[in-house]
DNA sequence: TCCTTTCAGTTGCGATATGCAACCTAGTAG
DNA sequence: CTACTAGGTTGCATATCGCAACTGAAAGGA
C-alpha cells in the first residue's frame, strides 16, 4: 500500500477525519456559522465575514457539492441566489455549539454574541456534554477506549 | 435595527472565530484524536496519522503554544519527550465527538473504532445532542437566537 | 570504545491553497 | 440607454503543505 494510500485511509475509517475532509477547510465553519446565523446570500457571506471572493465561492460550491448548503436560485430576482442549510447541515450545530462554548471558555473569556435560546423558557442552552446512553454527564475518568470487536465479545459473554 | 446591522452585530464577537484560531488548521483535529487516543510521542503521532514530520513539529509546538498540549521530557530516556492534554485540550472533548458523530453519521456511514464507553456500564457514550438548561434535547425549531441585550430586557421584565 | 538504532526534530524544494484586486455577465432600476 | 447589483471568474503574489533527506543528541550492544 502506498503513502498517500495509507493515509487516505486514516481519513476514510475515522469519522472524524471523514468530517474533516468536508468541512475541515480554513473558511467553512465560519461560513456554516452565518449560515446558521441567518446569512443567505453571497454578497452576505463576503461582507459579513471579509473573506475572499473567490475563496468564498469555492466553498458555498463544496458545502452545495456535499450537501451540506442547498443552492436555490431566488424566482422573484433572478440574479439572487439563495444558500440554506441542508439537515445534513443543520445537523452540524452541536459541533458548532461545542466550538463556540470551548472558545467563550478558554479563548475569548465571555459568552458570545447572539445568545441561542429555548424559545418557550427563554433560557439559554445548557453546555454541551459528553452523557451515558441514560443520560449522566461523563467526564473523562469515567470513560474507556474499547476495540469495537473486544466490546462485542464482552457484551456476547455476559 | 436593520437586517445588516444585526448580522454586523452578529460576527463582531464570537467563540467559534476565537477557536478556530487555535485548532483551526488542518491537523490540529486529527492530532488531537490521537492524543485524546492514548498517543503521546512525536514518533507515534507521525506513523499513525501520517503527518508530514515538520507539520507535526510545528502544529504540537502550537498546540503546546496554546496551552492545549504539555510538553515533558521523559526523564528515563532523555531522547523521549511526552505530549499530553492539559484541561484545555480535555475540555476539547465535545467538540471531537460531535465531529465524529457527525462524521460518521453522514460521511464514512458507520461507527469508527475505537468506541468510547461508559467505564461501568461498558455502554458506548449517547450521541451529543443540543439541550434546554433542564436537560430536554432540543432541535433547532425549538430555539432562536436572541440578541445578549435584548434577553436581559426581557428577563428584567419578567 | 565503536557501531548502530532511535527519537525528535530541521532544511530544501516543489506542489497546493489562500488573499487581493480587477474584470465579467446576467438581470434589475430609473 | 445608463447605472447599478448579485454572483461569480481570472491573474497573480504570497503563504502553507507535503515529501524526502539530513542532523544531533541519546541509548544499546559487542
Amino acid at each position: 500500500m502506498s503513502r498517500a494510500e495509507q493515509l487516505r485511509e486514516v481519513f476514510a475509517d475515522c469519522g472524524i477525519g471523514a468530517a474533516l475532509e468536508v468541512v475541515g477547510e480554513r473558511w467553512s465553519f465560519l461560513i456554516l456559522r452565518g449560515a446558521f446565523n441567518g446569512l443567505r446570500h453571497f454578497e452576505e457571506f463576503q461582507t459579513n465575514l471579509g473573506i475572499a471572493r473567490n475563496i468564498l465561492s469555492n466553498r458555498l460550491g463544496r458545502l452545495v457539492e456535499h450537501g451540506i448548503l442547498q443552492r436555490d436560485p431566488d424566482p422573484a430576482d433572478r440574479r439572487k441566489v439563495t444558500y440554506r442549510l441542508t439537515e445534513k447541515g443543520r445537523d452540524l450545530l452541536p459541533v458548532l455549539l461545542s466550538l463556540r462554548q470551548w472558545g467563550e471558555r478558554w479563548i475569548s473569556g465571555h459568552p458570545s454574541n447572539p445568545v441561542l435560546v429555548d424559545r418557550y423558557t427563554r433560557q439559554p442552552i445548557a453546555p454541551m456534554t459528553v452523557q451515558s446512553a441514560d443520560g449522566r454527564p461523563l467526564s473523562l475518568r469515567d470513560m474507556e477506549w474499547v476495540d469495537r470487536d473486544e466490546l462485542d465479545r464482552e457484551t456476547r459473554a455476559a
